[in-house]
DNA sequence: ATCTTGCATTTTGTATACAATGTGCCAAAG
DNA sequence: CTTTGGCACATTGTATACAAAATGCAAGAT
């Protein structure tokens, strides 16, 4: 069995207020440092008050809101060491990652993700920098997957979101962006060989490349 | 300043409830698998149903807790399979936790960190099992301060205590217990020797003997 | 002119009432 | 004797009313 037996999860009211409030921060609808009304947004959304407060502190828990006593809830404002920190931990995921699913990746999934690799490297070769995000994510996500700890992934998808509602997407120069596809490609290989060590380190220096990158367009904001 | 300027926190009644929750948890005084009546729970905690709604949704997003639509909330059973990966997630903070820490240490957390090494040992020395065990988490909670990542800070208290939830206490042979002993030396060496390299391996083997006596000991159960 | 102080308004915090859903038992049919 | 249907009860889900707290503004004092 694959886990189908376990209760069918219908999206209670809180769990799908919360999933609507979560894309509308990360799609930079809510931008950082927005406060949150309760009534109002309640009304927008069609709830009422309290599944919203659960809502709320569901966000709070994965870190995509700040709740201040009395005060109400605003999208989180991640300050420069805020990303440090958070990307100082993603490397440090994702070499787990990368090391856990060396160890375990099928050749099935081998060939799921050099189809991906091929995607990415057409978005790459025209330039279309949206499709190149979707697909990156899709590999790294793929790759969380692969090693096989569900609380890694959940970890690591929890601490991405709240990057990825920083939106900094946009810029990325191009000898940069050559570079991360050429690194996709030695971590392919890497997995293909099996070699979790290699891995661990290719996405360590992956990640630091990409925190650059990241710190840099905030800079000239 | 020191951060005091930050409104100071007082606790709101969500939050207070979610903190009793989370030690009646944590001390085992509702064990795994319980089911917690919303009702019931609520006259206990002297709050009404609303606020204690709100604490289960904090402690669900700590992974405390399972909530199943329309079934309320129970403390959570982790599996085998799950401490495995809760482990293995642990072993890679501390792990990145050590490396930070020392690249910043100073030597003032030095001597602070040797206190409580010679505490450790001292109570290693008259079997004290549990003095142990507070002072071991104090040097690892210590540890992962030092590193300067509050984010990696949160993470992994939240992750520890989800472990901690287990009580996984009182089980502990004589030769793995001396060789725990005899690894924290060595830790408190690499970091004044600033070797993050030496004490991310010290760490990450040692959470491994960690991993393999708790699941020996839930073995026994 | 600037800084308090107090009041009105807005906003959040909590409790409770009501609705919807799930659970377990018992009876009747197969 | 087992199984299924339905009913009563218990429990969770949601909305709303009320209480408490914070905010902003204005008027007065320094």
């Amino acid at each position: 069995m694959d886990g189908s037996d376990l209760p069918i999860a219908r999206l209670t009211l809180p769990e799908a207020a919360a999933e609507r409030l979560r894309t509308l921060i990360i799609e930079g609808e809510l931008p950082p440092g927005t406060r949150l009304n309760e009534r109002e947004l309640s009304e927008r959304l069609g709830v009422s008050r309290t599944p919203l407060r659960e809502a709320f502190r569901m966000l709070a828990g994965d870190g995509l809101l700040v709740q201040l006593p009395n005060r109400g809830a605003q999208v989180v404002a991640l300050s420069r060491d805020d990303i440090r920190h958070a990307f100082e931990l993603m490397a440090a995921l994702e070499g787990l990652a990368g090391e856990l699913a060396a160890a375990r990746v099928t050749d099935d999934d081998l060939t799921e993700l050099r189809v991906l690799q091929a995607e990415m490297e057409a978005a790459h070769a025209r330039h279309d920098l949206p499709a190149y995000y979707a697909i990156n994510r899709a590999i790294h996500d793929r790759l969380s997957v692969i090693a096989g700890n569900p609380i890694l992934a959940h970890t690591y998808r929890t601490l991405n979101a709240r990057l990825h509602a920083l939106r900094f997407r946009s810029n990325l120069n191009v000898a940069k962006w050559d570079q991360a596809v050429d690194e996709h490609r030695q971590m392919i290989a890497a997995l293909a060989a099996r070699d979790g060590a290699t891995l661990r380190d290719l996405l360590i220096r992956h990640l630091r490349a990409k925190q650059e990158a990241v710190l840099e367009a905030l800079e000239t904001d």
